[in-house]
RNA sequence: GGGGAGAUGGCGAAACCGGCAGCCGCAUCGGACUUAAAAUCCGAAGGCCUUCGGGCCGUGCGGGUUCGAAUCCCGCUCUCCCCA
C-alpha cells in the first residue's frame, strides 16, 4: 500500500505546518497581516487549573466543541480570537508541594507542560503566542495593579471576619477543607475564629449585577442562579430602644415590616456587637457558653430550618416602636439564637412569630407570646386553626394599618416609621462582601505596605509585581498567620515614597484572582506598560462566546462580572458585561458497575457478556450505572491513551458525536470504531491507497465535472442539503448532528462514487475541516485546492437544492398514520388532499369523513366516524 | 436545606413552530468475500401478535388541551449537577 490512511503521519505533519507557519495566530489592530474588513469573534475556554493528573476527556470536550466552532467562524471570514492558559494558584499545587516537599513552582511548570502538550495533540487551533499563566509574574504584576484599581475605588477594605481554625492543624483552612466542621485532612474538629481580612466589596455592585444580567445572553439556568445568589430582598430597617441605663439600640431588618405590631422578641447574632453590653449578669454563663458553641457551627448548620431551636435570653428587654412608651405590648424580650447570622441586614431581626416558620417554632420551643397581625384570605388556614400564616393577607391589631392588604400595608407601615423616625425603607441583599485573604504561599502576594502609625499604603506602581518570595517551608504558622509572615527579609522593607521602614502584607489572594481579568490579558498579552491595551480591548471585547462547565454559574461568573464592572466604571474596558453569550457544556460521564449488594466495581476488572457486565474474578452479575469519572471508580479515560490508539481525528468526532455539548452523557470508548470506520472510509473514498496517485484522479486538480444529472445531481442535493444541516448544527450546538449529516452524505456517495465530482468532494472536505481537520487538511492538499482548508470560504447550501421534485407527505386517519403519498413538491391543499384520498382509501371506505386537516409539505389527516 | 438540569430501543442519540417516533452510530444477528480469521462490503432489527394482508402497544408515571402531543398545561416518580 503506498497510501495508506495513517493518522499519526497526517497528524504529526500538519501539526508542525500550523505551528511553523503560526497558521492560528490572530493580529491585533495595527500588526501586520491584521484584516479591519473582517469582523471578530472571541470564543474563549474557562482556562484549566493544570492539575497533575492532567486532561481528561471530560475536559477536552469543551475544548474539542470551541475549537470547532472557531474554526468554522475562520472559514466564515472572521478574525477568531482563541486563546489558552492556566489558572496556575490555587491551593492543590501547595498542598501537593507540603506532602512531596517539591515547590509548587516546579509541579505547576510540569502540569502546564503536559497540559499543552495534550492540547496540542488534539489538534486545537488556539494562538499560543497569547498563552498565558497567572502565576507567572508578567501576569500577577497586572492582577495586583488591577487590584490596586479596586483599592484606590475604595472597594477593598479590612475586616475581621470568622475564618475555619483547626487546632490540632494549626492552621487556617478554607471553607472547601471544612467539611461539616471537621478538617478534611484528619477530620479534626474545627472553629470558626475571628482574623483580620481583605474583603472585596462586591455588595457595592450587587444591583448592577442584577440588572446587567438582561443585557446578555446566558442561560436563563444562569442568570437565575445569579439572581437567586445576589438574593435581593426589599424591606425595612426598624430601631428598637434597649431598656435600661444604656442608650443602646438595636437596628432590626425585615421584609415584613407590616408585622411589626406583632413582633413579640428580637433575636441577636449571637457575634452581634451589642450582646456583651445588654446581657444581665445572670444571663451572661449562658450566653458565653451559646456563643462558644455557635462559633464552631457552619453557616450551613446554622441556617438549617428543619432543625429544633436553639437560643438563649440575654436578660435584657427592647421596646417596640410600634407601641407607646409603658405599653406592656411593647416590651419584649431580647435573645441570641444562631439560626441569625451576623453578615446578614442588620445581625438581628424582630421576630414575629405568627407569621414567620422559624419564629413561630423559637416561640413555641420558648414559650414566647404569639399575636395574629395578619389575617388570612378566606379558606386559607391561620392561628386559629394553630397553624403559622406567612402569605399575604390582611392587616389586624395593628393600629394605623389595620384593615390594608399586605403589599399596601408594607407600604403604609414603613410611611408610619419614617415619619416617627424610627426606621426607614432598605434594600438588602444576601450577598456578602468576598473574602479576599487567603493565608496561603502559592497566590499572588497584596501590594500594599504597612507603614509607621498603622497605615496601610498602595506599593507604587513602578515597584509592581511585587514577588512571591523564594520559600522552602510555607506551612502555615502555628499561630495562625500566613507562610510569608515568615519571610521575614521579604517582609522588612521600606516605603520607597518616604524611604521609611515598612512591613509587607503577608497574606495572597484567592485561587479566583487570576481568573477575573484574564479574558482581557488574552487580547494584549505581551503588554508590559498596561494590563492591556485600550485599542485591544474594543476590538476584542467583550468575549463573543464563553463556554465551560455550569459548576461555575455563580462564584467565577460572578467575580469576574464584578471585576470587569469595576474596570468599566475605572474607563478601562468598553463593556459593561465580559461575556456577550455563555454556554454551558455537559459533563462528560463514565459507566461504572455495582453488584448486587450495590458496591462498586473497577471498570477494569468487568467483563462484558453479551448484554450485561459480569465480574472477571467471581463472575457475579453486574449492574451498569453512569456515574463522574473518578479516580476510585477507575474510569477515568485519558485522551492520550485514545489518540494513540486511534488518531486525534477520530477522538475530537467521538467527542462531538457523542451528543449535544450541552448535554451530560456517558464516555464509551466502545463507540469509538463507529467514528473511526467513518473516517478511514473518507479517506477510501478519496485515495486509492495501491495506487500511485495521491488521490483518485476523479478528485485530482483538473478533472472533468460530470453533469448535473442521475447519480450527480442527487448527491449534489446531499451536498447542499449537508451544508444545511453542519448550519443548523452550529446554532444549537448539537455538532452530532453535522457529523450524522457527513456520515450520511458519505454513505450515499460510497453508493455511486464515480457520480461524486471534485467540487462536491471539495466542499465535503470544507465541512470535515472544523471537525477533522488534520484528515481535511492533508485530503484538501492532495485535491491540489489553493492554500488550506483551514482557511478556505465555508461553503453556502443553496435553497434550490435542498427539497426534491417529489415528497413524501404520511396521511393520517384520526390521527394514526396510514399511509405515506408522493406528490409535487409545491402541490396545493386540493392536489395533496385528492393523492392523500386515493393513498388511504381503504382505510376511509364505508367511513362518514367530518374534517381533513391539510398542511402542505407536511401531512393530511381525514377525521371519520 | 436551597437552586439548576434531565428522563426517547440493549447503549449514545435524532425528530425545525404541535404533524411519519427512533436519522446517524455502537453492540447484536444474517449474508458476501476468504483455506480460515481479521478487515471490508451488503442486509435485518422498538415490543407483542399475525391467517404474512396486516393489527395492537410504545418517548419515566397519572391526567388534560388538540384533528393530531416526545414536544404544550396540571400533578407525581426517579436521576444527575451545583452552593453553603
Amino acid at each position: 500500500m503506498k497510501h495508506p490512511y495513517d493518522a499519526r503521519a497526517i497528524e504529526t505533519k500538519w501539526q508542525r505546518h500550523w505551528k511553523d507557519s503560526n497558521a492560528f495566530r490572530a493580529p491585533n489592530p495595527g500588526e501586520p497581516g491584521f484584516d479591519p474588513n473582517a469582523p471578530k469573534f472571541y470564543v474563549l475556554d474557562m482556562f484549566p487549573y493544570p492539575s497533575g493528573s492532567g486532561l481528561h476527556v471530560g475536559h477536552a470536550l469543551g475544548y474539542v466543541g470551541t475549537d470547532v466552532i472557531a474554526r468554522r467562524k475562520r472559514m466564515n471570514g472572521f478574525n477568531v480570537l482563541h486563546p489558552m492558559g492556566w489558572d496556575a494558584f490555587g491551593l492543590p499545587a501547595e498542598q501537593y508541594a507540603l506532602q512531596t516537599g517539591k515547590h509548587p513552582r516546579e509541579t505547576t511548570a510540569e502540569n502546564t507542560a503536559n497540559f499543552k502538550r495534550q492540547l496540542e495533540l488534539i489538534g486545537l487551533s488556539y494562538d499560543w503566542s497569547r498563552e498565558v499563566d497567572t502565576s507567572d509574574p508578567t501576569y500577577y504584576r497586572w492582577t495586583q495593579w488591577l487590584f490596586l484599581k479596586l483599592h484606590e475605588r475604595g472597594l477593598a477594605y479590612q475586616a475581621e471576619v470568622p475564618v475555619w481554625w483547626c487546632e490540632e492543624l494549626k492552621t487556617v483552612l478554607a471553607n472547601e477543607e471544612v467539611i461539616n466542621g471537621r478538617s478534611e485532612r484528619g477530620n479534626f474538629p474545627c472553629v470558626r475564629r475571628p482574623l483580620k481580612q481583605w474583603m472585596l466589596k462586591i455588595t457595592a455592585y450587587a444591583e448592577r449585577l442584577i440588572v446587567d444580567l438582561d443585557l446578555i445572553d446566558w442561560p436563563e439556568s444562569i442568570k437565575i442562579q445569579q439572581r437567586e445568589w445576589i438574593g435581593r430582598s426589599e424591606g425595612a430597617e426598624i430601631r428598637f430602644a434597649i431598656e435600661g441605663a444604656s442608650k443602646a439600640e438595636s437596628t432590626v431588618f425585615t421584609t415584613r415590616p407590616d408585622t411589626l405590631w406583632g413582633a413579640t422578641f428580637l433575636v441577636l447574632a449571637p457575634e452581634h456587637a451589642l450582646v456583651q453590653a445588654i446581657t444581665t449578669p445572670a444571663q451572661r454563663a449562658a450566653v458565653d457558653a451559646y456563643k462558644a458553641a455557635a462559633a464552631a457551627k457552619s453557616e450551613l448548620e446554622r441556617g438549617d430550618a428543619s432543625k429544633t431551636k436553639t437560643g438563649v435570653f440575654t436578660g435584657a428587654y427592647a421596646h417596640n416602636p410600634a407601641f407607646e412608651a409603658g405599653d406592656p405590648k411593647g416590651r419584649v424580650p431580647v435573645w441570641i439564637a444562631d439560626y441569625v447570622l451576623a453578615g446578614y441586614g442588620t445581625g438581628a431581626i424582630m421576630c414575629v412569630p405568627g407569621h414567620d416558620e422559624r419564629d413561630h417554632e423559637f416561640a413555641k420551643t420558648f414559650g414566647l407570646e404569639i399575636r395574629e397581625v395578619v389575617k388570612p384570605p378566606k379558606g386559607a388556614k391561620g392561628l386559629a386553626d394553630g397553624v403559622c400564616f406567612t402569605e399575604h393577607g390582611t392587616a389586624v391589631n395593628s393600629g394605623p394599618i389595620d384593615g390594608l392588604a399586605t403589599p399596601e400595608a408594607k407600604a403604609k407601615a414603613i410611611e408610619w416609621l419614617v415619619a416617627r423616625g424610627l426606621g426607614k425603607a432598605r434594600v438588602t441583599y444576601k450577598l456578602r462582601d468576598w473574602l479576599f485573604s487567603r493565608q496561603r504561599y502559592w497566590g499572588e502576594p497584596f501590594p500594599l505596605l504597612h507603614v509607621e502609625g498603622g497605615a496601610i499604603v498602595p506599593v507604587p506602581e513602578d515597584a509592581l509585581p511585587v514577588l512571591l518570595p523564594e520559600m522552602r517551608d510555607f506551612k502555615p504558622s502555628p499561630d495562625g498567620s500566613a507562610p510569608l509572615a515568615r519571610a521575614k527579609e521579604w517582609v522588612t522593607t521600606i516605603d520607597p515614597r518616604t524611604g521609611k521602614p515598612a512591613r509587607r502584607d503577608t497574606d495572597t489572594m484567592p485561587g479566583w484572582a487570576g481568573s477575573c481579568w484574564y479574558w482581557l490579558r488574552f487580547m494584549d498579552t505581551r503588554n508590559d506598560r498596561a494590563p492591556f491595551s485600550k485599542e485591544a480591548e474594543r476590538y476584542w471585547g467583550p468575549v463573543d462566546l464563553y463556554v465551560g462547565g455550569a459548576a461555575h454559574a455563580v462564584m467565577h461568573l460572578l467575580y469576574a462580572r464584578f471585576w470587569h464592572k469595576v474596570f468599566f466604571d475605572a474607563g478601562l474596558v468598553s463593556t459593561p458585561e465580559p461575556f456577550q453569550k455563555l454556554f454551558n457544556q455537559g459533563m462528560v460521564e463514565a459507566f461504572a458497575y455495582e453488584d448486587a449488594t450495590g458496591r462498586l466495581v473497577a471498570s477494569d476488572e468487568v467483563e462484558a457478556r453479551g448484554a450485561s457486565y459480569v465480574q472477571r474474578t467471581s463472575g457475579a452479575e453486574l449492574k451498569q450505572i453512569v456515574t463522574k469519572m473518578a479516580k476510585s471508580l477507575k474510569n477515568v479515560v485519558n485522551p492520550d491513551d485514545m489518540i494513540e490508539e486511534h488518531g486525534a481525528d477520530t477522538f475530537r468526532l467521538y467527542e462531538m458525536f457523542m451528543g449535544p455539548l450541552a448535554d451530560s452523557k456517558p464516555w464509551n470508548t466502545r463507540d469509538i470504531p463507529g467514528c473511526r470506520r467513518f473516517v478511514e472510509r473518507v479517506w477510501r473514498l478519496f485515495v486509492d491507497a495501491d495506487a500511485d496517485a495521491p488521490i483518485r484522479p476523479q478528485f485530482a486538480r483538473g478533472a472533468k465535472e460530470p453533469a448535473l444529472e442521475g447519480a450527480t445531481l442527487a448527491l449534489e442535493r446531499g451536498v447542499h442539503r449537508l451544508v444545511a444541516r453542519a448550519d443548523d448544527s452550529f446554532t444549537h450546538f448539537n455538532l452530532n448532528t453535522a457529523i450524522a449529516a457527513m456520515m450520511t452524505f458519505l454513505n450515499d456517495a460510497t453508493k455511486t462514487p464515480e457520480a461524486l465530482t471534485r467540487s462536491q468532494a471539495l466542499r465535503f472536505v470544507q465541512v470535515l475541516a472544523p471537525f477533522a481537520p488534520h484528515m481535511a487538511e492533508e485530503l484538501w492538499q492532495r485535491m491540489g485546492a489553493p492554500g488550506e482548508v483551514a482557511k478556505s470560504a465555508w461553503p453556502r447550501p443553496d435553497p434550490a437544492y435542498l427539497v426534491d421534485d417529489e415528497i413524501e407527505i404520511p396521511v393520517q386517519v384520526n390521527g394514526k398514520h396510514r399511509a405515506t403519498v408522493k406528490v409535487p413538491k409545491d402541490a396545493e391543499g386540493p392536489a395533496i388532499e385528492a393523492a392523500a384520498r386515493a393513498g388511504a382509501a381503504v382505510h376511509l371506505e364505508g367511513k362518514e369523513v367530518v374534517k381533513v386537516v391539510v398542511v402542505p409539505k407536511r401531512l393530511v389527516n381525514f377525521v371519520v366516524r
